[in-house]
RNA sequence: GGUCCUGUAGCUCAGUUGGUAGAGCGUUCGACUGAAAAUCGAAAGGUCACCGGAUCGACGCCGGUCGGGACCA
């Protein structure tokens, strides 16, 4: 099974609880969590938290990893399929809405080039995106009318030269896929106005915890240069601040904005997928309505 | 007590030589196939502090009231 949802609505505790109940072992879908180090302001589960219930692909990168869906793919499939083995049950746990999609669904990544794709981002810095785009309506006017960002304009034209073929002749014809083993997806949520304040509550918690000291030791260990792990979420706006270029406190209130923007997103993504059940957060009886749910699936 | 500055969207502020207004941020909604805690798109929000005057017409000009600020005493 799967749970998934917002930020804050309580996603950790809750598997661990199911685990606990199911038999089950903790697969992490949050792609920050993946990395070392990495503690507090990812709320990543406690030795304490997890309860003696394994969790899987927690602290697998080092920070200087550029984390993918593609690889995340294959490492979760085979933790999922190393758990079935072992006749307990999956619990895939994350925000990340593609790489929840990327682990339970038939989706194909066609492949990528450094090289190339380092040419291409050079070439639209340098020349601006005109070209790629005239050659992108050439070859393939179906992503053109999908892709409005520059990122995405790049790896469609990766694609195409790598390939041959244009990039949205490897997207589905289907939305989602129901040949994909049976996999419940439980979501959870929490009205909109008191997540807000769980998310700042849960901000000026992490702080008291120690995560600018946190972020400071990751710094020596060059958190700052770090591709993927330097955007993360407060970690970005608290190494601002360890640089002077803003105060504690701005750093804090940033960090609680940018992480409702995030809550907001991930509400988006996972609203749009009509097989998953939600479920409110703050019901105490949450366990006993997900295996009403196991049993009627 | 006096002089001067100031009051425009939830916040910070542009603006119109008078023809009823904009940006950034926030908020809401959406997209999303190798950076996804990323990246990108869209929308909603304002009797331009209040009252009166002159004007065909005022957010803009004049007078007053109230609120904020600076300085002088």
């Amino acid at each position: 099974m799967a749970l998934v949802g917002a930020t804050a609505t309580g996603k950790t505790a809750l598997s661990v609880a199911l685990a606990q109940t199911l038999g089950g072992e903790v697969i992490n879908a949050d792609s920050m969590q993946f990395y070392r180090g990495m503690d507090i302001g990812t709320a990543k589960a406690t030795a304490t938290e997890r309860q003696g219930v394994p969790h899987h692909l927690l602290d697998i990168y080092e920070l200087d990893v550029k984390a993918n869906v593609a690889t995340f793919q294959t490492l979760a499939r085979q933790k999922v399929a190393e758990v079935r083995e072992r006749n307990r049950v999956p619990i895939l746990t994350g925000g990340s809405g593609l790489y929840v999609r990327a682990a339970l669904d038939t989706l194909e990544f066609p492949p990528t080039d450094p090289d190339l794709r380092q040419e291409l981002q050079d070439h639209v810095t340098a020349h601006g995106t005109d070209e790629l785009v005239s050659e992108l309506r050439r070859v393939d006017p179906t992503s053109l009318d999908r892709i409005h960002d520059d990122r995405r304009i790049i790896r469609a034209i990766e694609v195409y030269r790598l390939t041959g073929r244009p990039f949205s002749s490897f997207m589905p014809t289907r939305q989602y896929h129901p040949d994909t083993p049976p996999v419940l997806q439980i979501g959870l949520r929490i009205e909109r106005e008191l997540l807000h304040e769980r998310i700042a509550q849960r901000v000026h918690q992490m702080v008291d915890r120690g995560w600018l000291e946190e972020v400071q030791h990751l710094k020596t260990q060059g958190l700052e240069h770090a591709p993927t792990a330097s955007r993360a979420i407060g970690y970005r706006q608290m190494l601002a601040h360890l640089a002077g270029q803003m105060s504690k406190t701005e750093a804090i209130e940033s960090t609680i904005v940018a992480t409702r923007r995030f809550a907001r997103r991930q509400e988006t993504w996972f609203k749009a997928d009509p097989r998953v059940h939600w479920i409110e957060a703050q019901s105490r009886h949450a366990v006993d309505q997900i295996l009403e749910l196991l049993e009627s699936d």
